[in-house]
DNA sequence: ATATATTATAACAGATTTGTGAAAATTAAA
DNA sequence: TTTAATTTTCACAAATCTGTTATAATATAT
């Protein structure tokens, strides 16, 4: 179980450190939002204990930007003033706060309580899921629709099709655009792209397979 | 969907109702147990969030109280100690119990999961009032008839009968004007128009399916 | 570490698709 | 027949999508 301790003071990141790896988690550590999003695109991080007031991006924008790459649950730091308002007021997904100055104690038992939640155990709550209803010709996140062009629906659609296989550019050319396009293979990794993006914290279940094409990842975690 | 919170802490209080709030819930606030009576007593409350450790009367004997006037849910917050094996012991009805420290998530799932409980699935389902009475042959929208034209009435039909299903101009040339139609595609187009325009604030039940065609969306939600 | 191959991304012009209004054609009604 | 209502076609503008190019980022091999 990995934790990302995102704080500009060495001496509290130490101290939540310390009290984790009693614990027996892996801690992973980040000075300002920049690097925490770093480190989260690079690793499988299972929760982030966020700092809000922090020099070159502040706590609020670092959690948009990383939620934007992956669903990863969220603890947030702040002190006892203002901040905490502003924190109330925040809507996007954070499981918890913390208000400075802090008990680790605390804090340990908040980081259990929402691995543990999130890990399954009790998770009646969150169904997370990646649906294409080729009848509707619709796809859908957690039961939100996603805004996909025709192009990015095929492409997905034929990925999905062919679970865990790697597809070549050729292939996937010729089964989608035609066996008649003559134009260039990046023009698949264009659509890629976009699809990629349009798919929010999935954008990681098409995998590039070097040398070779890309797939659909079925599988879940990886790394 | 009446929530009422009943704690001593108004900083607790108002993250509840804060995260409530984003849910649609509305929130009403009692600092004690006497307060909390009082709220039930003169409002729709559909389910209450009780701390236990309060004021001139605890969480204990204002359930206790609540529950002789009227018949409503409970959740309880109390600390991990010892407070908590008392809570086991309490056999009147509860319906869910939160630890302290809790996280807003966490709290916020139960509830959700105890209103949907006690209330039933379609609490939160407006009543839909676009009726296409087939055997009157007539389209009422809230009661009121809908001038279509027989063109107009037989597409909304047939998108009707399939409901969340993408159908292509051409499925429903063949359906609507018959397999040996061999006009123009967009024909359809201009129908759709006239019939959107037709159904007022229902306009939006018809969507555009991009590349595709149309479908009749029986969803809620759209933003 | 450096060079090389491969993939990711951004930007944009051109292509495609859709919404719409209006005219023409057809059908039904008076 | 004349008139009105309905249906169809068409054309243009607006919205959206697509493929290409150029450049950056990344992985792999030397």
């Amino acid at each position: 179980m990995k934790i990302l301790i995102c704080d500009d003071e060495a001496l509290i990141r130490n101290v939540i450190k310390e009290y984790l790896l009693l614990e027996n988690y892996e801690v992973l550590e980040a000075q300002n939002g920049l690097e925490a999003i770093d480190i989260v695109r690079d690793n499988d991080v299972d929760l982030v204990v966020m700092d809000i007031m922090m020099p070159k991006m502040d706590g609020y924008q670092a959690v948009r930007e990383i939620k934007k790459i992956k669903d990863v649950p969220f603890i947030m730091l702040s002190a006892r003033n203002e901040e905490f308002d502003k924190l109330i007021g925040f809507d996007i997904g954070i499981d918890d706060y913390v208000t400075k100055p802090f008990s680790p104690k605390e804090l340990i038992a908040r980081i259990k309580a929402v691995t543990k939640r999130t890990k399954g155990e009790d998770a009646t709550y969150k169904s997370e899921t990646l649906v294409l209803d080729d009848l509707a010709h619709e796809v859908t996140i957690d039961g939100e629709p996603v805004d996909l062009t025709p192009k990015e629906y095929d492409l997905l659609k034929y990925l999905m099709q062919n679970k865990n296989i790697a597809l070549s550019r050729d292939t996937i050319l010729s089964n989608i655009w035609g066996y008649d396009f003559y134009g260039d293979e990046r023009t698949v990794d264009t659509h890629v792209k976009t699809l990629r993006n349009n798919l929010g914290k999935y954008r990681d279940v098409i995998k590039t397979v070097r040398g070779m094409g890309y797939k659909f990842d079925a599988k879940e975690k990886s790394k």
